[in-house]
This record gives structure tokens, sequence and C-alpha cells, in this order.
DNA sequence: CGAGAACCGTTTATCGATAATCGTTGACAG
DNA sequence: CTGTCAACGATTATCGATAAACGGTTCTCG
């Protein structure tokens, strides 16, 4: 059998096809928060029937990505600063959860994993390109979702967050300061999870967590004030 | 303009619909877990276009009623022991938590929406009504759930445990006096919560489910060696 | 002039039919 | 007898078209 290695160029239904473009149309920017999507002028430009795109939209909500109103359309989420909070507050309790699993149970071919997407972010930083350094960050927790066993927190994790990155990490333009202490701030929770020390994980991921959310309330509340 | 206590005889749309009554097939064990779902069959038995089945069908699966293979089909849920611990302890995680939130924030409509729910629990169960009993259980939760103000918590809460009640609960025929002892086990989680003790309501919430659980496993496992 | 009902255009929801997919069966060659 | 592969049947995936729902607008009547 030969090794696969490679994926198929393009996997999936075309509902899923679909939905992997409108996602990346979400997380680029390119569709903002509270704009509509209109299932036809959709089909249209992808060549694909309505149907196609419903069921694409479908799979969206499901990720917390859009918001559909019955008989009224679709559009894209827009997070409030508290639903912002709950999620992470959410967040907080089952990710630190997940790091302390992590720790008894990763394995070096998932270290190996976590220290690329450290290398990852820090390059995409030194280059000023915060989109894939967000990228590279989400797969980095990715990773450590990943190595805690409980498929259904990853699942868990995975809609919680899928938002938040979108809406939020993937926008602050922060200055550099900012983002080098949030590289730096993976190497604790790095440190921790490679010699199985549970709770010094879980204690790392909440600062890193919580650090992080307090930066972008001040972001925000600089916008604020400025704008004002 | 009239008072709208009454509903709508029949709400939302036909997706909906078939969604609803899949769900109460699922429930009361009239589609055992595992059992493939076949969409055309179920259009014709319900007077729908396929269409409008898989719509429902995705819908479900969002619930974690079903599950959804490419190209393949859908089958009912079938939870393994591991699955199923793996959403108690995130369940855990969380439903303590909003209990700590109902705690300071409940109103007393919702106490009172607590209280009839306990009655409903023990007029079940005097009438030997599992199905019933489990239903109004569901309820009480719920009501808890909702009144943590974290509404992203509350849609969690919901994935996580569907397929428990519907797969645990509502099936467990257990004997006489087990079932008593998880009727009063209510009854400090509800106490705790009327009187704003956050964290006794944690404490309480955290032994009701632990309990519910143990006996749970108990049921399993008595069952596997007693068919052995 | 103003309130409310009927209309109209846009968008979603549903339908019936066709296309693509996958497991299985059975024929056939080695 | 056994492994391979092509054709079949059952089921899902997708399509194009129609129906239903909603919001805004205009028209009517007091």
């Amino acid at each position: 059998m030969a090794d696969l290695r490679l994926e198929p160029i393009q996997s999936g239904s075309r509902g899923t096809l679909v939905s992997d473009v409108v996602r990346e149309a979400i997380y680029s920017g390119r569709f903002q928060p509270g704009e509509a999507i209109r299932e036809m002028q959709l089909a249209r430009e992808l060549r694909v029937s309505q149907t196609t795109v419903r069921e694409a939209l479908l799979q969206l909500e499901h990720a917390g990505l859009v918001v559909r109103e019955a008989n009224h359309g679709t559009r894209v989420t827009s997070l409030s600063e508290e639903e912002i909070r709950d999620r992470v507050a959410i967040r907080l309790m089952l990710e630190t959860s997940a790091a302390a699993d992590a720790a008894r149970r990763i394995t070096p071919a998932q270290l190996a994993e976590l220290e690329s997407h450290m290398n990852q972010i820090a390059a995409a930083v030194r280059r000023n390109e915060y989109y894939e350094a967000a990228q590279a960050d989400l797969a980095f927790h990715r990773t450590i979702w990943g190595a805690c066993g409980n498929q259904m927190l990853v699942r868990m994790l995975d809609q919680l967050t899928a938002p938040l990155f979108a809406f939020v990490s993937m926008r602050q333009s922060t200055d550099v300061a900012d983002l080098r202490r949030r590289v730096r701030s993976h190497e604790p929770i790095f440190a921790a999870l490679r010699s199985g020390r549970a709770a010094a994980a879980r204690k790392a991921l909440r600062e890193h967590l919580t650090s992080s959310y307090e930066q972008f309330l001040r972001g925000t509340h600089e916008r604020n004030s400025s704008s004002d």
C-alpha cells in the first residue's frame, strides 16, 4: 500500500466545499460581521444550487460563524462584548481541563507538532503576517485539545472558539511588543506539557487565556474612547 | 394586545417539525441506538420531501442525537461507555459553574418553575412513568441553566446532555428506592439556589451528577455481569 | 392628512427529479 | 476454488423550479 500522506486535491462533498470557502471568507474578513449572506447570490457565484449553499450555511451556523433567522436570512455572526466574555469564561474552564489531561497523555509526535506551530507563529509575527500568526495560534491550541483524549471536549472547544478566532484574534492588529509577549506566553504551556506537569499546564494556560482576553479588552476600550 | 401565553399549535418550519418528530421518536425509544434512518423512507412516511428530511437530520446531528457518515447514511447515536464518561466529565464542569452563577441571579419565577418541575418528577415517579419523570428531570436542569445568564453555556449543555438523556436517563428502569433517592437529591440544589448560596449550589449539583453517574455505572455493570 | 389593507418584489423553504456514490453480488478467468 | 472486476441496486447528494413568507410600498378611504 502506498503511503497516504497526500490528500485529494478537493475533499468532501460540494456542500462542505462551499462551507470551506465561506468560512475562509469570514476568517479573512471578506465577509464582515453582521453582513447578510444571500443563498441564491452565493449559489450563482459558486455555480452550485441553492440547496447546496443552504447545507453549507447550516454547517456554518453549527460552527457559530453565521446566524440564521427563520424565513429571514443568514448573516455573519457579530459577537457582543458580553457574548465574547461568556465564551471566554467557558473556554477557560474547558481548555484548562484539556491542558491538564493533555499533560498526562501527550505523545512525542504531538509535542513536535506544538513546537512546529510555535515556530510558525514566531515566523509569521516576524513577517508581520497577523492572519497567518492567528491561524498558527489556533493550530497550536487545537493540538493541545487533541491531546486531551476527550473527543467531545475537542468538538466543544472548536465550536466555542471558532467565532472568537474569526472575530477577535484574526483582526487584532496590536503593537509589536504585545505580539512578542503573546508568542512567548506559549512557552510555559509547552514546557509544562512536555514535562507532564498537569497543574502547571493548567496554570500556564489560564494565564495565557486571561492575559489575551485582558489585552483584547484594552484594545476595544482604547478604540471606543478614541472614537468617542 | 391579547396575551400570548398560548403557542401556535404547530410552530416552525417543516424541517423543524420533522426534527421534532424524529427527536421524539428517539427519546421514546421507537428509534433504537445504532438504527439506520433512511431519508427517502422517512420522507414518504411524513409526506415531505427528502430535502426537508435532510435538513431535519442535520439539526439532529448538531444536537448529537444522530450520526451522519458522508455518502453512507444516518444512524441513531450509540454512545460508548467512554463517550458517556467524557460527556459527564464536561457536564460536571459546565453545570456546576452554571449552578453557581444561577444562585446569584435566579428570579422568583424561575424558582417557582423549578418547584413545579420537582413536583412533576415526584408525580411521575409515583405513577411509575419513567419517561415523563426523565423529561421533567431534564426540564428541571434546563431551568437552572437558563438562570445562569450565559446563553452559550445553555447551548453547550443542551448539546452535551441531549444524548445522555435520550440514551441513559430515559431508559433506566431502576428500582423504586433509587428513584426516590434521585428525586430527593434535587432538593438540596433547589434550597441552595433559593437562598443564593453559590458554593452550596455547586456542591449539591456535583453530588447529584456524580451519584447519578455512579448509579448508571452500577446499572450497566449489573447488566453486563448478569448477561455474561 | 393618516391609518390600515392590499400589493409586489425579494428571499427563504420546499418539492420532485436526476446524478453521483458506495457496498454487494455474481460472472469469469486463473 | 479463489481473487478480480464489472454491473446492479439502494441510498445519498445535487439540481432546477415552484411555493410560501416577509418587508416595504402604494393605494384607498375616512
